[in-house]
DNA sequence: GTTTGAGTACTGGACAGTCTAGTTCTTCAG
DNA sequence: CTGAAGAACTAGACTGTCCAGTACTCAAAC
């Protein structure tokens, strides 16, 4: 019939990583059982443990393949049309992606879920912060670097500037998120966090 | 004997809270049992749950029972000694206050807590946040708006300012401390980041 | 002597992980 | 293309453990 390129174990192996990621943020990973995962994945119990020994694997396995999802926000920072009169319009166009980006519910709740189990699985939050966080960090930095090789900034050390950025947009919206089940930055918000950021950030480094 | 101005209730209903902060914020919600509690405040369930009809009557009492020491911390931000020449230097030393308070371990730990369970207990994590957070933000915006007012700022919005102050102090070793389990930040640290929080931000608000 | 709590056993439910018996898919030889 | 061997999968029962919450008995405090 259709093409399936995918063996039946491949499709199976996708379901169960789908169905997992998404009832251990809708649940948190003490409230997950695997009878959940099995019954939304659509499949048996013994299957998942066919693929994944156990609870503990499975969550490693789940929450580290989200930080391939990074490698578009990263393309996200890496690139910015730097003309000098229009500096201040294209960095509010980035702070704006960054924003949106990062103020998504998914985004949130993955963030919420390995927070809470950064305890239990610290070498997970450790990697996580590194392959995610520190990434987007290192290539904003990279940006901020040539446009300061332009002169269009003054900036000493271009990863503290891309901390700075990012503390100024992010810290009072992420920081709701983290507190509230999930209160929905209306787009005016974003636009005001994201105007205000821009116009503080290029008083310190203009 | 001695004087216990206390009644014996009391005082068990003091240890039973204080154990239980103690328990859930090692262990977390889930990883919490009843008898941990009991044992640590070296009193018997019963009398637990003579005191607090249930676990989740317990906890909620208990988180938010930590709102006040946040009064503490407003001390902290509401008094600056604004004199002109050291602006930059009395900054620093609230910036400096403000670290120090805020990645005690303990600190990190109860915000932890709070995120992790903020699905669970959604009041929860907002009313902390209204009672914790918004509280020192609002303080020190009004500290930001007398420094206006003295033309030693220049400020259109102090709660922006506000926000902006901390998000460029805390992003960083907030974040870091949240994803690992508790990476302890050092002294020197803590001085750059103040140091460079408040350089950037004397730029972008003087 | 009555209230308060300690100690401890118990109930009932949830859940990780295993086991079994039967079913479907895949593959590869003929 | 056919059909048998074997792998992967299903359904559901089962075990052992943990834990919230209750019940009951006995000692201490007031």
């Amino acid at each position: 019939m259709e093409e399936t390129a995918q063996s039946r174990s491949v499709r199976k192996h996708q379901a169960i990583v789908t169905a997992a990621i998404e009832v251990f943020m809708a649940k948190g990973y003490p409230g997950t059982s695997m009878d959940d995962i099995a019954k939304l994945a659509a499949v048996s119990k013994q299957t998942v443990y066919k693929h994944f020994t156990d609870k503990e694997k499975l969550f490693r396995e789940v929450v580290l393949a989200t930080t391939a999802q990074v490698d578009a926000m990263i393309d996200l920072v890496a690139h910015i049309p730097a003309e000098a009169d229009t500096l201040e319009e294209n960095l509010t166009r980035l702070a704006h992606r960054l924003l949106t980006t990062l103020t998504q519910p998914q985004v949130l709740q993955l963030r919420r879920l390995i927070i809470a189990n950064a305890d239990a699985f610290p070498e997970l939050g450790a990697t996580w912060y590194e392959r995610g966080f520190e990434r987007v960090l290192a290539t904003l930095a990279t940006t901020f670097q040539r446009l300061a090789d332009r002169g269009l900034l003054r900036i000493d050390d271009p990863l503290l500037a891309a901390n700075h950025f990012s503390g100024l947009l992010l810290w009072i919206p992420v920081n709701q998120a983290m507190f509230h089940g999930g209160p929905q930055h209306t787009r005016a918000d974003i636009d005001r966090y994201a105007a205000a950021g821009v116009r503080a950030f290029l008083g310190a480094y203009r």
